[in-house]
DNA sequence: TGAATAGTGTCTTTCAGACAATATTCT
DNA sequence: AGAATATTGTCTGAAAGACACTATTCA
């Protein structure tokens, strides 16, 4: 027998009948704190409470257009997404075997602003010292692993900060070599040496000058920067 | 209703028929060269060609269970695994919609040496230039996206090789630094300055001597060290 | 003019690469 | 002794941290 004939006589139901789901963790990074949007659930189990936005893949959907789905119908965002990690943990999901690919999102503070929150849906948590914590400062926990979820998403987002440029798109397109400190400086949890850093990224090659300026700061203006851009493909 | 009411009518079935699979990347370092150990296929589609070993996850197993299972089923061998990545590419296998967590398997040569290759069911190739290649050096390739998940295993490698321990399994307990500095040459595809890369590695902490030196090679044997012991928590 | 931050220069320390000298074991 | 490799020392250059100085804008 050929692969084609076998394929004409596979049948698809004899297989272990799991559920594949995808959870995303979209970030963004404002007042100095990186945060994550958050949904507010309204199904069962853990109804009323804050997780993470997700949603079962379907059976002819890629896997990050799964992701970017539940991006824009739990909380009205479209954003680049990536892949992290793969969560199977058996008892993870009280329903059933639930495999959950994590995505990690990055939306700058604009784009967040536009995300449902207006709606009561979502909120968007601050996470200070790697923690996160309610709009009050409390640190909060989240149901089912998404505590796991989000912290492997944050070990991996600070891993990569000095290999890819993913972390660029939690800030706006322009930004000053400032908020760029500020924004690695959250994601490390340590404070950086001014002039090294702004040497270190000027050469890296990874910056491009815009030639702008900041204005309406009643101190001296910075220039802005902008990344210099290369592909983000969703996988 | 409250969640144990709502998870004792759930209905499992209600979810899209996804199939879950490990797919498992069994590396190891010999004669100079990172090695891959791959699995005559026995059953359609590819019958007879070389694959990764892997295997559909049990709906009550956990990922690196599977992973660690079709190790050991295909291959007869015992090792630690680590997750890398998952592929849920829709087409990516002709059979059916399966998404694939990928694993990779460090395990030192001797233990390699005892897997199924004599059995004929298991050949260990050779990884040079980054390049897939047989016995007699040709480049050859995998079946389904088996290419894709060997050298996104290749690529984590090489980036996590200095920020944590699992390369180290690819050695075997007790090794030379030369012999260690050339797993790492293998890995990065580039010769490394000796004086440097040993003391780099040694004040690193990552090291302990072990007091043993090297025996019968003809010329001063160098001293051996083991790798300071740090958990490989499968996932 | 003063406040506040941007951007730069300099000194020092640390670390990696290059190269070579010395040490050790076996034949 | 000679072959072959281990191990170490030194020099040099690149990069990062510390610290302070100059520059620029707005109120």
């Amino acid at each position: 027998m050929d692969d084609a004939t076998f394929l004409a006589s596979y049948d698809p139901a004899a297989f272990p009948p799991l559920a594949v789901a995808v959870d995303v963790v979209p970030l963004t990074f404002t007042n100095g704190a990186l945060c994550v949007l958050l949904n507010k659930r309204t199904e069962l189990p853990a109804r009323g409470r804050l997780a993470l936005p997700g949603t079962f893949v379907r059976a002819d959907e890629e896997l990050g257009a799964a992701a970017q789905r539940a991006l824009r119908d739990k909380a009205g965002l479209d954003a680049p997404v990536r892949q992290f990690h793969a969560f199977g943990a058996v008892a993870r999901d009280p329903r059933m075997r639930i495999i959950s690919i994590g995505y990690m999102a990055v939306v700058d503070a604009e784009v967040m602003g536009r995300a449902s929150t207006p709606l009561g849906t979502c909120e968007l948590l601050p996470i200070s010292g790697g923690i996160l914590r309610t709009a009050a400062g409390r640190r909060t926990s989240l149901p089912f692993d998404h505590d796991a979820i989000l912290s492997r998403a944050l070990a991996d987002l600070r891993r990569d900060l000095d290999r890819d440029d993913w972390a660029f798109g939690l800030l706006p397109e322009c930004f000053s070599l400032r908020e760029l400190q500020a924004l690695h400086e959250a994601i490390r949890g340590q404070t950086l040496n001014k002039p090294a850093f702004r040497k270190r990224l000027i050469e890296s090659g990874r910056l491009e000058a815009t030639g702008e300026m900041e204005t309406g700061k009643g101190f001296r203006p910075a220039e802005l920067y902008r990344a210099r851009r290369i592909d983000h493909a969703a996988d």
